[in-house]
RNA sequence: ACGUUGGUGUUC
């Protein structure tokens, strides 16, 4: 709603308080996400005129909105700009370019990002190493994945929620339900807890196994701890029982899903 | 102090 914000920010003016670079970062980052870079950039040049000086955040906004839109060499253009400018990128400089790479399941580019990011002295973070663990697993490469895994441990970084889902989902599309299982099991041991998405991920592993039975009861056990399904849930469940000729349980799942007000797609 | 980045389904 950038109508209400201009209408503020003119309030804002009026009563002396005057837009810092936080301000700016901020929307520019809400015009970035939401596809809208001209304007992003509309902003950043304007800031010069107002003695604001954009820095890696400002950088590292337009950069992610470039890679939302799936314009890499732009956002790569960005980071050649941000760097003329003589600022340091960081991790979440390079994080939103490893992400497109991942996205265009681009693993090659992705890890040549990654070594980049190690040459500019960048430490990589949970998200840096979790790109690259996924897009390698979905691509034949998963032992490849796994000695990343092995890295990230070696740097110090502790597996979350998100990475042991990666790693799940790894093993399920590498064949190996039964290491996806002991996965989850270490996860729950470290006290990691499994979210919608790890559950979603799990259970469509093993709908693709054949498990349906074990899938039943996962998806018991995630109700019953509060994890609430949604559209992901229901559809891979849904998926998965029709696959298996078992339309009666498709169907009550289906109605399952409209009781609870998920309007089907 | 406040602002930027990651994971799951259907389309055989």
């Amino acid at each position: 709603r950038f109508d209400k914000v201009k209408v503020f920010l003119s309030q804002m003016e009026g009563k002396g308080v005057f837009p810092d670079v936080v301000t700016y970062n901020t929307l520019i980052n809400a015009h970035s996400r939401q596809g809208n870079v001209a304007e992003a950039f509309e902003l950043l040049n304007s800031m010069w005129g107002l003695g604001l000086k954009p820095g890696v955040y400002t950088y590292n906004a337009i950069v992610n909105g470039l890679c939302k839109k799936g314009d890499y060499v732009r956002a790569r253009g960005v980071f050649d700009e941000m760097l003329g400018m003589g600022l340091s990128p960081d991790a979440a400089t390079f994080n939103p370019l490893l992400v497109e790479c991942c996205r265009k399941d681009d693993a090659c580019e992705a890890e040549n990002v990654f070594d980049e990011m190690l040459r500019y002295g960048v430490v990589p973070d949970l998200i840096s190493f979790g790109s690259v663990i996924g897009v390698f697993s979905r691509n034949g490469l998963f032992d490849k994945a796994l000695e990343y895994f092995g890295k990230m441990k070696g740097s110090g970084l502790v597996a979350d929620t998100v990475i042991y889902t990666i790693l799940i989902d790894g093993y399920c599309r590498n064949g190996n339900v039964a290491e996806a299982l002991a996965m989850r099991n270490e996860m729950v041991e470290k006290g990691c807890f499994m979210d919608v998405v790890t559950y979603n991920t799990l259970l469509n592993g093993l709908c693709r196994g054949k498990m349906l039975g074990d899938a039943d009861e996962l998806f018991k056990e995630m109700v019953e701890r509060g994890v609430f399904p949604d559209y992901y849930t229901l559809t891979t469940l849904i998926h998965g029982y029709c696959k298996d000729g078992n339309m009666s349980r498709a169907l009550g799942l289906f109605e399952t899903m409209t009781q609870r007000s998920l309007k089907p797609d």
